[in-house]
DNA sequence: ACTTCCTTGAGACTCATTCTCAATAATAGA
DNA sequence: TCTATTATTGAGAATGAGTCTCAAGGAAGT
């Protein structure tokens, strides 16, 4: 499916109107850097000269992460990064506490016994977040 | 070790003052209410006619967690949740996202897991946050 | 095109947390 | 113990991410 069907589909279902400013926001977001935080799409757009206010953005943010186009991640530092979800499989982070370097793993073994932890347990898994903060590998040599 | 030499010998490794207001916060942590957050204490001292300012509770939470006395606990709700660090293992949590209730569990191989995949990057682990959201077995019965 | 009613933007607001700074208290030294 | 030094405290101001307000503008159905 087309990234703009992508999302005049999820605006359907939210019985929401299409706007130029929310294809905005959905463009920027596809713009596939990864990571970014609600202001860094604000200013990007305002520096394209596709300025969107910042209402919009969040307000757009939070249709797109309800719809899963998004996925919000808390690093634990106040401020909320969001990442394109697209084909790629699920996958969690490893945070470097030093240099702020976030990077993606994937094990499905975890994944496996997390699944199995809430079942046994009856509960109804929604999502998971897993994290490693670490020392990373550049970091630690200096 | 008691609880007040926990403290003094936390303060004294940070080269802070022992104060009567740091005491009675850390005593407060350690009535072993779990989950609770900054404003819980702030209050919950204060109605005990033991008050101690917004500030200095931040300020000494952040001494606690600091030098593992305490350890801090982001649900994704915009509000530090801490816990008493005692002598039981580590734990991680599964929350649910209906009634908001925090327990607790553990589990060896997916710490093991972990593990091997920092140190196969080469990298060095601080912490981790390991949290399964769900609804739980009460609240999906309704 | 008309009408309805949703969406937008600017800035006010919220709320957890942090900061400021003058008054107070803890510790070291005499 | 008394004093000097320097950290700590508290009240409230400040911060900052995110949310809300509401009048003006725009999408969609007829």
């Amino acid at each position: 499916m087309l990234n703009k069907d992508k999302l005049k589909t999820a605006l359907k279902k939210e019985s929401l109107r299409f706007t130029a400013q929310r294809q905005l926001v959905f463009d920027e977001v596809c713009r596939n850097v990864e990571h970014r935080d609600a202001d860094d799409i604000f200013l990007s757009l305002r520096k394209r000269n596709k300025p969107v206010s910042r209402a919009t953005v969040y307000r757009t943010i939070e249709v797109l992460v309800k719809n899963k186009l998004l996925k919000k991640l808390d690093v634990g530092d106040g401020r909320a990064r969001y990442e394109r979800v697209d084909a790629a499989e699920h996958h969690d982070h490893i945070i470097c506490v030093e240099c702020g370097k976030i990077e993606e793993f994937i094990d499905r073994e975890i994944e496996e016994f997390q699944e199995k932890i809430v079942r046994d347990r009856g509960d109804k898994m929604v999502r998971h977040i897993l994290q490693l903060f670490v020392v990373c590998k550049e970091c630690g040599a200096n």
